[in-house]
DNA sequence: ATATGATATACGTATATTAGAATGTATTGT
DNA sequence: ACAATACATTCTAATATACGTATATCATAT
């Protein structure tokens, strides 16, 4: 049960969820480094492997996790497949996030509520 | 021990967790719908807790989370306390982000992935 | 057909986050 | 001072997520 059943309709909440949904997959370390790799250039996932020096295997899952939010494409070459980032509207995001964290760093560095890392 | 360790600086790595953070304050229905009613217009804490349906206690939690993250500022008039949001660009990551989740929503829904809920 | 390289998936465990419930702290009114 | 109102904090249990590790798939080369 959703926390805003009593309050929403059913299709507003899913939206909500669905969004909520969206930005935790911008909400770990190694998938936003992912992202940055890729607004560089398309890389493959050995790359990437290579310059982040994480398992393959989870590298793959943050991968997956990125394309099924939307944030990145792929297209399959051989045995390899490349992976590039989807859509423009992903670095502004990132720009505009960057900008906001600059301004609050100590701050949000100093939260210790609710997300506790 | 960051998964990131063996790669990066540790500033950067700081950096990115910061960010990411900063990301998993937008992760939450909850938080989301807060900030859509105080996108139209500021709202003191219990005008929320009557639109939204929510426990007092839960609601404080989750505004002081936006508070930490920098999406949103308070004033205190009497005992009543009035949030706002913080910044314009707060509104911007959002459109962004309902844009490209109106493009995909059935695939995000779809994510069993890392993300399990 | 088999082996190899490249990538994807699955599963157990540790940790992080949210909900639920109760309690604490200011501020104002009487 | 006391009660009431508005809001914040804390604790525990349930759930969600990331990691570590092992294994599976898929394409190509021999």
């Amino acid at each position: 049960m959703s926390p805003l059943a009593d309050a929403l309709p059913r299709q507003e909440i899913e939206h909500l969820q669905l969004t909520a949904k969206f930005f935790r997959g911008l909400g770990d370390p190694t998938r936003l480094k992912i992202l940055e790799l890729l607004l560089e250039r398309e890389h493959r996932v050995t790359e990437m492997v290579n310059l982040l020096k994480v398992p393959q295997g989870r590298l793959s899952n943050h991968l997956a996790c990125l394309s099924w939010c939307g944030y990145v494409t792929t297209t399959r070459q051989g045995r390899n497949r490349y992976y590039r980032v989807a859509d423009k509207r992903v670095r502004k995001i990132l720009e505009l996030a960057r900008d906001m964290v600059a301004n609050n760093a100590e701050h949000i560095w100093a939260c210790t509520r609710l997300p506790k890392s």
